[in-house]
DNA sequence: GCGAATGTAAGTCAGGTGCTTGACTTAGCT
DNA sequence: AGCTAAGTCAAGCACCTGACTTACATTCGC
């Protein structure tokens, strides 16, 4: 079996150069104030085409990026996940949500950039769609939304919509804003991503216990 | 008192095409993803020049738009704040916060696109600083955060202002997110900007108020 | 009224972009 | 050993961008 080990090795040395860089870019300048070819030469790739050669589209190559690192996020989810059976305290799947995703970034190492690049590609109308989609690909997180349902089914089904996608808009954001403040140097309220994730976690079950003021005509 | 008006009217008229279209077009398209000729076109300007000359940069374009909300918004919350007066109800003073923005949408009337532009620039990482400026020179928004510390002496400073950064991201994506919703006819929990503050609110009060996990070293 | 001033229109320009093309280099097969 | 296939590289393409220049139309102070 020692069949193009050797180049199959250059080609995903150069691909993940390239993921990196572009991480990385893409994070501290923003998406499309970064051009492929920048992200090329950021990878020591002396072709202004390698981005278009090894990925294709600037949206392929954000795929690409949320791929490399949703498995190892996947990974943690499960793991949680399967230490918390089918409890139904909200506290326990506000971590599997949580949780996975700042462990991730604290195994990362220092500095990251991939928080940052997700606030973005979350906000922008074009890039939305494929993060949804990637989220979406993943079992646990399913598991996870479904085991919300179970814990809270006095909650009225809008205000559960509601409510799940406000969690989702901090658990993407507050970790970028976090992040941000780790690169300029800036003081941070948490010491820890695994702090950061007990705050996190606090605000998010706060958000999904809150009482809910009755609107008229409902 | 006719000095230049039939001048000032046009120019004023142009400046106000050239802020409308940009603010479509930035909201529905990304920041970065719309030239400045673009925008020139799609205010009826022949000339492709004519956002520089009557604004800038980009950045400084998208310091207009954001101006050109800013006032009313403004307004909305001094209204709200006389109402309250030195409450130390936390809901109070959540409602000064995401009460004048969402009327605010309400008032621009159907379609809107200030939130999305909002969310953009508040992810950018070269907009971002535009926005927060801009933000922090209104005196009544000042006025709210220091009601803020006077409702809730107890909590820490640092996860005081972990939960203001919460309740910032919520009252920027969260208005964003239903305004597209509604852009593409999609149902939304809410039937109204009025519904969707209470929503909103109920939520930001309840991260305020969510319990504090202790965690080890502090 | 009339010239100066000013906003608009239109065209030009250098630089940068994504994409394509073709030559070069190297690993692996026969 | 030589051939094939695949990754890399360098150059060129048409296009778009922001910035600049020039010409035109309208308004306002005199």
């Amino acid at each position: 079996m020692a069949g193009g080990a050797v180049r199959a090795e250059q080609v995903s040395a150069t691909r993940e150069s390239i993921l990196t860089a572009a991480e990385r870019l893409f994070a501290e300048r923003g998406v499309y104030a970064v051009s492929n070819r920048q992200v090329s030469e950021a990878a020591g790739q002396g072709n202004n085409a390698a981005v278009g050669y090894h990925f294709g589209t600037k949206a392929d190559l954000v795929r690409a990026i949320i791929r490399k690192h949703q498995a190892r996020v996947e990974e943690n989810r499960v793991r949680l996940l399967a230490g918390i059976g089918d409890s139904t305290d909200v506290r326990d799947w506000v971590d599997c949500l949580v949780r996975p995703i700042l462990e991730h970034l604290a195994e990362l190492g220092s500095p990251t950039w991939f928080a940052r690049f997700c606030a973005q590609v979350m906000t922008d109308p074009a890039l939305q769609q494929i993060m949804v989609e990637e989220s979406l690909s993943s079992p646990s997180l399913r598991e996870v939304i479904e085991g919300f349902n179970r814990c809270l089914p006095d909650l009225p089904a809008d205000v559960r919509a509601e409510r799940g996608a406000m969690a989702r808009q901090l658990i993407v954001h507050v970790p970028a804003e976090r992040e941000q403040a780790l690169a300029e140097r800036i003081p941070t309220p948490r010491s820890s991503w695994r702090d950061a994730a007990t705050g996190l976690a606090d605000a998010v079950v706060g958000i999904w216990l809150a009482p809910v003021t009755p609107v008229p005509g409902t």
